[in-house]
DNA sequence: CTTGAAGATGTTATATTATAACATAGTGTA
DNA sequence: TACACTATGTTATAATATAACATCTTCAAG
């Protein structure tokens, strides 16, 4: 019950990159393809050479770039982000949807929660305005307890 | 002129490592120490291999846990940051004067800022609140360009 | 003192993460 | 069709980090 639920959200998920793909121009190639819908498939982040050895089983002479390439691509245009403190990827939680988000990360049970709030790119904005320094990207982590474990 | 000025400056930092050390009970130890020399006489932020690389002039036979063991101590006690999106080390700017902050990345000069303001504690306070998050660690980077390097 | 437990360092080996460099194949278009 | 461009395959290695165990210090309790 619950696989096929996320299996629904995944094709949905998957059926919108398509979509994005489309109107940006952009080639969503089988082999990318695959790789993001390992990553969909996983309930939290993932790290690239358990990807890689996820992918073997569909491709068993695949090697490090045939991930981190994938990876690149996905992450170049916003379908995942890599979080920094875990050097891991996790599916974006709404893509091209958004500029700054944040993550709020579990040390217990291991899950993120994407955030986005007005509130970080205003704190990002304020400060280069400030310091006159002009922003590209943003890492922003939290690790913590989360609620459920909390309790 | 300038490098004697750095070294005053360093020195100035080391003694109130010092006594920081003294106050807090925490051993800096000779190679503790030494480390973090090596890390202040940086203009800007360290890579691992490279202060182990510099730190084997000083002692041949040094290898990598020598160096990571010492960037987990000053670490941990707030003497150095670890920049996630780089896997780089740079001291503090204020040990034990602040809780959370933030550093501008220039990708051009490679210069660091370290920022400690009270907006971002209360970004992050106020959704951990929000998500009943019990936060421990905070990373947050800004890569982009610089005041001098953009003019 | 001295001894023994804890912490720090030395040492070997290996795990983990990521990319360079070059070869080949596919794709779209002039 | 042929060319330029992009994507993928492949080999090799670079870069980052830690596990595991040995030895040495240190320092406080006996």
């Amino acid at each position: 019950m619950k696989n096929s639920k996320e299996n629904k959200n995944a094709n949905i998920y998957m059926k919108n990159i398509e979509k994005l793909c489309k109107s940006n121009n952009l080639k969503l190639t089988a082999l990318r393809k695959q790789v993001l819908e390992l990553i969909l498939s996983k309930k939290s982040f993932v790290k690239a050479y358990d990807l890689l050895n996820d992918f073997k089983k569909i491709q068993p002479n695949a090697k490090p770039p045939t991930i981190y390439r994938s990876l690149d691509f996905l992450e170049e245009n916003g379908f995942i982000h890599k979080l920094q403190s875990l050097n891991a990827f996790i599916k974006c939680a709404h893509p091209k949807e958004h500029d700054n988000c944040y993550f709020l990360i579990c040390k217990k049970c291991n899950n993120i929660e994407e955030v986005c709030s007005s509130k970080i790119d205003k704190v990002v904005s304020n400060t280069s305005m400030e310091k006159n320094f002009s922003p590209k990207n943003v890492t922003f982590e939290i690790s913590g307890i989360c609620d459920k474990c909390m309790s």
